[in-house]
DNA sequence: TCCGGTGTTGGACACATTCTAACTTTGGAC
DNA sequence: GTCCAAAGTTAGAATGTGTCCAACACCGGA
């Protein structure tokens, strides 16, 4: 399924923009940040505007295509990656990879009085061993 | 133990400005970030600028009395509890709520091929019910 | 008292993100 | 095809968080 049918079936009119935005978002195993994704689409579509990029985004966000992720310092990274996992983060490069869910076992979550819990992931710093 | 003594016995120099930012920050239980420690150390300490406020932050994190946590959008808040512990935050209000380490138990983080997992810690998202 | 080091200050700066007001494009209605 | 309103886009201004910097204040020892 191609960025115009993603984008049709999610009821979004896909314009060039947003055609480029969901085109490099959607496709890589990245964690972009707003700034990466509009510094990657003005390769392809060079008078997008940075408005833009955030809207769409957002857009995307709100229609369940993308996700927003508190990971790094200072900025908010996406994820296309829309099936629960988890999340390690690099400290030395801060680069993030993503955890199969299956990996790891959380138990208890559901057993903690008082709160209602909606998402849950296990967040994992430290260093990548080299291959 | 008083702040003084705690600062001394990190090898930190009690001036007034460092003593009103750790009474503030070690007393609570809330996770603030820089700004609202700002504010509210203006009450006691009125001439103290931003800039000694995110020294002394920096100061209390490189010497271990506080950690530093990536758990709200944008900014960096500040956590007083120095033992491992999980985070839940409340999708509605923002507000961060400590999970007792032993509330939660997590397998599999010690077979992650690749990764050398320094630190963890269970982020989980939702409502608090109200009492 | 003088001096060097440490700490503090306020303002300038950098960056991510949102807002705004004007402009462009689109999809009908005629 | 022409017109219009709605939707989308744009550049730049504004906001908010955090860092940097140069000048000043303070402290302890010679």
């Amino acid at each position: 399924m191609n960025a115009i049918e993603v984008l049709a079936q999610a009821g979004i009119r896909p314009t060039p923009q947003r055609l480029a935005v969901a085109e490099f978002v959607l496709a890589g195993r990245t964690h972009p940040t707003a700034d990466e994704v509009f510094a990657a689409v003005q390769h392809t579509c060079p008078t997008i505007s940075r408005a833009t990029v955030y809207n769409t985004l957002r857009l995307l966000v709100n229609k369940g295509l993308l996700r927003e992720q508190v990971l790094r310092e200072g900025v908010t990274v996406f994820d296309a990656e829309r099936t629960a996992h988890h999340h390690f983060v690099d400290e030395e490069t801060g680069q993030i990879h993503d955890v199969p869910w299956e990996a790891l076992k959380v138990y208890g979550a559901d057993q903690l009085g008082g709160f209602e819990v909606h998402d849950l992931q296990v967040v994992l710093r430290g260093r990548r061993r080299r291959a």
